[in-house]
DNA sequence: ATGCCCGATGCCAAAATGGCATCACCTGGA
DNA sequence: TCCAGGTGATGCCATTTTGGCATCGGGCAT
């Protein structure tokens, strides 16, 4: 369908180096590096900087590469709507989402499309909220689950659950029958962190909790979610999560969830993001209406086993 | 650039048969048939069904041909861009505007431009609503003058007017002091109509106007906005319109504007509309900086001259 | 200074594309 | 009913495009 160049400029620009990027095309560089070329020429710009060891895109050249890369992508999703056709539901769906969302309602709507859809395929990018930022605005996720901003805007968001942030704690916890904390009413008590904390938290609300985590008590500091939870269960210390990690221990009462009364850590949201102009992607639509359901289901949840009575 | 499959499949589609698009194409007719033929081999499955007097697309054949087009279409603006970075502003910009924003917002904006940016090229799509819904669905204007409307997922608001449609006379008409009219308080005087009244309203709003409109003395019925514009400066009856289209005479007070109490009319504002995918380009930003400016000029004389003390 | 890796280029083979003539088929009108 | 004029498909050939190999000249790091 498409013109190899495509392929070929999308390569010389990952690795910056013609040579390499027809190594990995299995194709001769002279090949690459002519295509490049007579690019150059029927444009009229140079699009790659030739420097010593390499090439590196000029201004016009990252127009052309982003414009490759995002026809490439359509049409792998053309390919896929059209395969759709016959039922056959498959192709892969990228998912961002923060680690609250992986623990209980990713795996039940990913569990629950799997077994329907056994071609459907899903990539979950784990990763730094800064990453996460940049890909939503390069719009390169199908769905997503975040802490709501409005500024993506190539992204509508269908669904949304109230999570406030709070302390999450065994139900025999001094604190366990509060109705709400502040972060220095917690500073007395041993407290778990997750080591990238601002995994959890969007950027302007990463400093306050820093901030005021300086003082606390940390007793245990770990990247493992699994840890953190037996620690947390068993008596170890307060973690600071949305209830939405949570929501089987705190509905069969294992754990608690009490709000924090900080304003802006409890003023966040969580959202269902879609990217517009995929939405109608049968594959999307799934995971999109399994997402959907989940989120109904745990914003029920909370309402029934509310963070405390 | 891109393979010339892509402009056949297009020109096919257009044409409805591969002969007659070899033939606008400037090839032979079985060249443009062996490219669908091999890529129909290459995705494996037929995207044009073979009728007797030419061809038609399978639905296969539409996301194929919808991807042909936006992959063509984006080509072209990642070329108008790279032009833009060497200060040279060119390429053209798809306008799609209700008559009312033609009159005066439109060609204000489009002036100022013109002299800066004489290789900016503009195309205004001036056609009737439902196919300005189906445009905007298809989100093939960069930029729209439209009463608002949030379905158009794909294009933002970046700035709105509140513009009640109401009625426009002489100041000497016996309802020129009035605040506000009813319909049927106009039905006693000769009004002029649109000779297509639903290009200046939305769907839902046209049954009622029209129903309306059907108990008025229509004096004049015509479809020229000039002719209408003399014939209600000379008495000879109402016009129905928002004040948009009258900003000039209504500052001067050449003629008054009077808002129509019925709700579903008075509630419409009108909008300026910008593709969110392509807000960024240079022309397309341009334009909608130009056109914002307007927008506030008409706000500010819809409040100095208000439609009526 | 000396390898080492880079992109550019000349030469040739291979592949893809296009043009022409022709075939088989369908359709609409005598 | 049949014929005329249209359609897409296909075989054959010329042209164009693309790719592979060897090689050149030039930066860069050791």
């Amino acid at each position: 369908m498409h013109a190899v160049v495509l392929r070929y400029i999308d390569q010389v620009a990952r690795f910056g180096s013609i040579r390499r990027a027809a190594e990995t095309l299995n194709i001769a560089s002279s090949a690459v590096n002519r295509q490049i070329l007579k690019l150059e020429a029927a444009i009229g710009t140079p699009l790659f900087e030739r420097v010593g060891n390499g090439v590196r895109p000029t201004p016009a050249g990252e127009y052309v590469i982003r414009h490759a890369r995002d026809t490439l992508a359509d049409w792998q999703r053309t390919r896929t709507n059209i395969s759709a056709l016959s039922g056959n539901i498959h192709g892969e769906v990228r998912v961002g989402t923060i680690p609250s969302a992986m623990i209980s309602i990713l795996p039940k709507a990913l569990d629950s499309l799997a077994q329907a859809h056994p071609n459907l395929k899903f990539r979950v990018l784990d990763m730094a909220p800064s990453d996460h930022a940049e890909e939503m605005r390069a719009g390169r996720p199908d769905v997503a689950v975040l802490f709501i901003d409005r500024r993506y805007r190539d992204y509508e968001i269908v669904a949304q659950l109230g999570a406030k942030v709070g302390v999450i704690m065994r139900p025999d916890h001094p604190l366990a029958k509060r109705s709400q904390l502040t972060l220095t009413e917690c500073s007395s008590y041993p407290v778990t962190m997750l080591d990238d904390p601002w995994l959890l938290f969007e950027s302007t609300l990463q400093n306050e909790f820093i901030r005021s985590g300086a003082e606390l008590n940390t007793v245990l500091r770990t990247n493992s979610m699994t840890l953190m939870k037996q620690a947390i269960s068993s008596g170890m210390g307060l973690g600071f999560f949305t209830p939405v990690g949570f929501l089987d221990e705190i509905r069969t009462g294992q754990l608690v969830h009490v709000p924090l009364t900080e304003h802006d850590l409890a003023a966040t949201d969580i959202g269902l993001f879609v990217h517009r102009g995929r939405a109608r992607s049968p594959s999307v639509q799934l995971l999109v209406r399994a997402l959907s359901d989940e989120f109904v289901r745990a914003a029920s949840d909370l309402r029934n086993a509310p963070t405390k009575a």
